[in-house]
DNA sequence: ACACGGTCAGAAAACGCTTTCTGCTAGAAT
DNA sequence: ATTCTAGCAGAAAGCGTTTTCTGACCGTGT
């Protein structure tokens, strides 16, 4: 009766006070809970009562130092109110919680400066290392690879180092968009870019000299923007400016905001203007009038990406990595070319 | 020159390589690198340097184990795809990392049932834990909080008992929206209803009927609809077959697609019909119309349940619990109750 | 000159586990 | 009946740290 407390208490029950209350060893413990191959079954079964009534579960701590792998991810993404990377987010925890497998999540807040520190300290805490840094200038990308194997990149091609990536192709969305504008009539069309240093960005842009190059008849000029609504938005001076009768802004949430500021304005989408996204978010498609864009299954991305780390963490060769093609989806922001008297 | 590779190797190097190289014992090594007081200096430049050439840096793991703490926050959230979580782990992680602490999150993809393990797994790697559940039973969530102290809920009221918790108060955000509504003079109401287990549907229902009790001269439908765009653009059908002349929707996304669904039926927003949100996310106000809504400020929310955790964790009390009174925003997409022939 | 106290470095214990190694017991084989 | 072997439980080492404890050395005070 003057026993210690038979009820489960806080946080503290150890392997060791499963093993006294049990009257076993330790290694009998350890064994019992890994389901381990021959012990009595009438010790295991003390055992497992024991460990019930105790509340026991072994630490991952300890667990993890022991075993030298600690059942998590890392994930670093440069900004988790991007529907992009939202949605990777998504796919990733998805399949590592299948593999129960946990994600910490590294949120660089555009820090690009501090991304680098950020992955490395991630990185040490668990097995793995899911990387987007989409503005990290490929050098300092090159020399942080090695310090953070495995890893797997999102959208970003890895140049000369050989990991694993999977990726959206921009550079064929934007084409297929542009083809697009092109078949509807519109030769004069402006890009609302992102930001100067994002790879997604750089592919833009040499999607658009490459159609240049080969499409005298058409003018693409191109704009600085941003990313947000906000810079959508207040671009709508630049698109009435520019006296273009399409743009493609840099992505679904700039494409918003200058829907908004044109709505505002009067100006009619697509009859005085076509606008086109990029991403195809899921509020795309509820806009008003709903926005021709060009699909990234980002959450599909992310999957992808987990299937390539679990590899990895296996020892297995990740499979080939993936360019996500994105597929022009036409909807009601874009129409045929205005005849503009001159 | 037959020594041991200078350069620093993969990952591996531990406090004794350190020690060795330094020729000094493991406890010297950590004192230096801890800046414990108290160390010779010319040792602890020797330390150092070895620390450097070695690329050491101390494992997490055993530091955790030992210090027991992880420097490790958890958060579990029902869906990752939602704006509202979404921006309550953006407010979070951005306080976390600035004590340089990390997230681990979990997402329980709706899967009511497992949230319990989930959240006891996930704190078991963490020092605290914020939990979102907004529909787990009441007695599960009280018989699982002793459990995950420290941890704070959000948009949770702890009822019984007395853990730390933030909120949006959605049924006094409701009660400004029927006002609104109210005095623009609609007075055929319908509100599009979420989950019917979710907390935060309960009290926007709650709310209703209150005001239900007082105002004969109105009538709030309520009819079951969901929580996303699908739900909100299906919903359409039985707003038109209503006839009332004002809709609250569970939520903006809920609003948006039901605004897309009149937009193309021709329905003319808010001449027609109002149409009213929840949540104010970033999207309300770019749609067409702009959309009344109630906000939330979610990242805030997420900011304040750091801050509440972080106090626990350093064994202080946390701040009072915190709900944000949601503020009506006069958008675009309500107006003035149309007069309807009877 | 000797005892005493104060610094500071190393030895060792502890954190909570897993796993190898050791040793005991019992059953089988000769 | 005796030895060999298999089977199974416990002892102990090890994972990489921090931290307490121990002990050496040096300076100071009398």
């Amino acid at each position: 009766m003057g026993k210690p407390p038979a009820t489960a208490r806080r946080a503290g029950s150890t392997i060791t006070d499963v093993a006294a209350r049990a009257q076993v060893s330790l290694s009998t413990v350890s064994r019992v809970m890994n389901g381990s191959t021959s012990v009595d079954p009438a010790l295991a079964e003390r055992v497992r009562e024991a460990a019930l009534s105790l509340g026991y579960s072994a630490s991952p701590l300890a667990r993890s130092l022991v075993l030298g792998k600690t059942q998590t991810l890392a994930v670093v993404v440069p900004d988790l109110g991007n529907p992009t990377f939202q949605g990777a987010l998504r796919g990733l925890s998805e399949g590592a919680s299948r593999e129960s497998y946990h994600v910490l999540i590294a949120d660089s807040h555009e820090q690009i400066d501090e991304e680098r520190v950020l992955a490395i300290e991630a990185r040490r805490r668990c097995d793995g290392i899911v990387l987007c840094a989409p503005r990290m200038p490929d050098d300092e990308l090159a020399e942080l690879l090695p310090l953070l194997a495995p890893v797997v990149l999102i959208n970003r091609d890895p140049s000369s180092s050989a990991a694993a990536s999977v990726a959206a192709d921009y550079r064929s969305g934007l084409t297929q968009l542009l083809q697009h504008l092109h078949s509807l009539g519109h030769h004069e069309l402006l890009y609302l870019a992102g930001n100067e240093k994002a790879a997604s960005n750089r592919d833009r842009l040499s999607a658009i000299a490459d159609f240049q190059a080969t499409h005298d008849e058409t003018r693409i000029e191109v704009a600085p923007c941003g990313v947000g609504f906000a810079e959508g938005y207040a671009a709508a001076e630049t698109v009435v400016a520019s006296r273009t009768t399409a743009v493609l802004a840099f992505n679904d949430l700039v494409a918003m905001g200058l829907l908004s500021a044109l709505t505002e304005r009067g100006i009619r989408v697509p009859e005085d203007v076509s606008v086109a996204g990029f991403d195809d978010i899921p509020f795309a498609r509820y806009t008003t009038p709903p926005l021709t864009t060009a699909t990234v299954p980002v959450e599909e991305l992310g999957q992808q990406a987990w299937q390539r780390i679990w590899a990895l963490l296996n020892g297995r060769a990740p499979a080939y990595n993936l360019s996500f093609g994105p597929l022009v989806v036409p909807r009601g922001s874009t129409g045929p070319a205005p005849h503009r008297p001159a």
